[in-house]
DNA sequence: GCTACTTGTGGTCAAGTCAACCTGAAGGGT
DNA sequence: ACCCTTCAGGTTGACTTGACCACAAGTAGC
């Protein structure tokens, strides 16, 4: 049966990396994402998720950070399974099936970022995806952003965007670029510190020009939310 | 690329399907599963998740439903994939390595069963797994029990496990099966109507040896809900 | 036929959550 | 000295939730 599977199927590994930049009009903080150009058939020349067909001796997780590393040079601050995608009509005109089991990742765009191939690679806000993109990469884009944005409502992945420390107001705007609206302060400080996902370093931050404020950093994980049974979505070893 | 993999990867669908029981002993309701022994090495005599290696032609999802109608003659009310589980270390004795796209399911239990190999099929409380499974799939069910507890309390799927029309009553006993824990019966009549999930028939149960609970139909799902996004966990094509 | 029993149905009440809004604190800029 | 900005904290009303209470409406047993 395995002998069979072989000759049509390819089982590929993708990443959705997610990283906040300004926007080049706005300036306001936007939600981005890495493309690669397909260099081979079928799609060839379209964008695509960076990802590869799976190695043999890697596991699934291991296969989509190097995804990000490679596509990227940024090692990912939070990587989570999205969905595997597998319908035999996803990529229409390649000769053979291919099932794409996808990730979604976050990065820090501030990180030491190792040499890309830069040539191929280039980074778009989640509102201007240059499409189509190459297999059902649109709809796989839609549907990891849908999923973080339901996440970040109810975990606190949002640090992963940020450094060691950062004020509320930062953490707020990560918030409020994700979820592409605003956010009332005061309410924002309230939800997040009730919710002790974030301590106090007694620091302040100094040279702004307004009132300086107290410098947070995230909290260590407590294994259980109050909300949710699940920390992470995956499942883990006991 | 494709024919290196070929030579030791298997990709297989298997399907954790939920059932709901009286439990021979306390008589309660309780969540039920089916597996099956397997015939073949690896883990050849230990129970095992319903499924099998992935056809060419076909869609995850159809092979999911296989599983279910071979294992247990039923169609699935709901079906919503879990996780893809693919460590290179999860088959430890097994000659090739098994990456398998596991489901989850709902059935209704009365419904006609076509016949199954009973043989080698047998269901057990999800807290009496006569472990360990094969593979992972200790792990596997303990995460999709997880999931279904989750999604239950924000999405009305308990529906699937009953038939047409049922009583408010017997809607709360599905969910203290699943969530095993009691539920006040007034407040749990009160969620649900506000949600509004469910709508009354106008008709009236009879021949109950107390007062005639009023039956329900559950309402066609409108396209959002109030607190998630999300309808399905699973992504739509537009 | 009367009473006891069981479960369905509807309501109250206090605690908690959340969005909208208001006010003062504390810096730099001019 | 004054203005502007953002930080920080509090108030209010609408809504949700869990605990609890009371009555409704059938059958079962005597």
């Amino acid at each position: 049966m395995a002998e069979t599977q072989a000759q049509h199927m390819v089982l590929a590994v993708s990443t959705v990396v997610f990283s906040l930049r300004p926007h080049p009009d706005t300036g306001e903080l936007t939600l981005w994402l890495p493309l690669v150009r397909r260099i081979r058939r079928p799609f060839k020349g379209h964008w695509a998720l960076p990802g590869g067909p799976l190695e043999n001796s890697q596991d699934l997780a291991a296969a989509a950070k190097d995804a990000v590393r490679l596509s990227t040079g940024l090692q990912p601050r939070h990587l989570e399974q999205l969905y595997a995608f597998g319908d035999v009509d996803r990529s229409p005109h390649a000769p053979e099936r291919v099932i794409s089991i996808v990730y979604w990742a976050l990065v820090r765009q501030d990180e030491d970022a190792q040499a890309v191939d830069a040539e191929n690679v280039d980074w778009y806000p989640v509102e201007e995806i240059p499409g189509p993109l190459a297999f059902d990469h649109d709809l796989i884009v839609r549907y990891a952003v849908d999923r973080l944005r339901a996440k970040v409502t109810y975990s606190p992945i949002a640090h992963a965007f940020l450094p060691g420390e950062f004020s509320l107001a930062e953490l707020r705007r990560v918030y409020e670029a994700v979820l592409n609206r605003a956010l009332d302060p005061s309410n924002f400080r309230r939800q997040i510190l009730s919710q002790g996902t974030v301590e106090d370093t007694g620091r302040r931050a100094t040279g702004t020009a307004h009132r300086p404020p107290r410098m947070y950093r995230s909290a260590p994980q407590s294994s259980r939310y109050a909300l949710t049974i699940e920390e992470n979505n995956d499942p883990v070893r006991a």
